[in-house]
DNA sequence: TTGACATAGTTAGCTAGCTAACTATAATTA
DNA sequence: TAATTATAGTTAGCTAGCTAACTATGTCAA
């Protein structure tokens, strides 16, 4: 995702605005801050993770078992709840399965399906990144009263919504 | 970035913070979908980009060129301002140099030293490009009225500014 | 019951990020 | 002025996404 380091300034953006008349000024800069923000926060995120051993695609997995209350899943379901292809699936489930977070656990009646379980040590590693994350999440967002993040959910849902006439 | 297209119910959340104490719910629940409504605009965004065969790497760097007056930079600013590493940034001139969008040249004073022009096809395709990203980001927004922009870019103010804390 | 289609997982090859190491050149300082 | 340090750009090799194609298996309908 795009780093922006340099944000155009309202000067840039109206000089833009002149060659291009269709540009709404706020909307622009609305938009470019929300990705710059996200990208710095998403980049944050992976370093917090890697001092476990862990970036965010290997994370959600775990959490995504950890939710089952059998902790137990399929390569396509995860793939589906965690947003990304199954082939990306497969090289994240290889990468858990080396540090024996997860294991394969092959199906019977479907011989097409295999079942990916948290191990013990997959649990216990939650149970050391998590306290941590949810800390360092709270810690950030701590200049948000609740009524800030009710605003900023509600503005988010707006702009979802808006998502297909970008496309 | 992060999909996660199955982001926690507040019942999940719940059970979570049962076991994680340290969870603060509204905090998580605003991050995360902060995190998931950047990542689905910047592939919107891609995908918009892309059927003008570009991505948001190489089109910021022509955006970049365009703001400089002589349209004329050098690989270390340009990737200082977008963000990203020299290494990549030789990457995103190299496909831009191919399709004839900008061109090297080699500097007299500082041989160590490389410009980088925008060339005029480099300018016509951002001719073509801007007004529609232009009218498809005033699209995506247009649900959000000016105080609800103002308030947007004071939240991720706030956010940016405990971004250190996370990391 | 067999031929067509659908599903599950993997593999191969692509993109665009990254860091570390390298070459060449410039600047500084002992 | 010679040695060191810093800077500019590139290259190599890594990661984690993607799509398309492949294998194996299951399902359904003629």
């Amino acid at each position: 995702m795009l780093q922006l380091k340099d944000l155009p300034t309202p000067e840039v953006l109206d000089q833009f605005a002149e060659r291009y008349p269709d540009a709404d000024v706020t909307a622009v800069s609305s938009f470019l801050q929300l990705l710059r923000v996200a990208t710095d926060l998403s980049i944050a995120l992976d370093s917090c993770l890697s001092k476990h051993g862990l970036l965010q695609g290997r994370w959600w997995v775990l959490i995504l078992l950890m939710r089952e209350a059998t902790q137990i899943s399929t390569p396509s379901i995860l793939a589906s709840k965690a947003g990304v292809s199954r082939a990306t699936m497969t090289g994240l489930i290889d990468g858990l399965e080396q540090n024996n977070l997860v294991e394969r656990v092959y199906a019977k009646d479907d011989r097409r399906s295999i079942f990916i379980h948290l191990t013990e040590a997959g649990q216990a590693k939650l149970d050391v990144v998590m306290p941590d994350y949810y800390r360092r999440v709270r810690l950030c967002m701590q200049a948000l009263n609740e009524e800030k993040r009710t605003q900023l959910q509600q503005i988010l849902g707006l702009i979802n919504q808006g998502i297909p006439a970008l496309i």
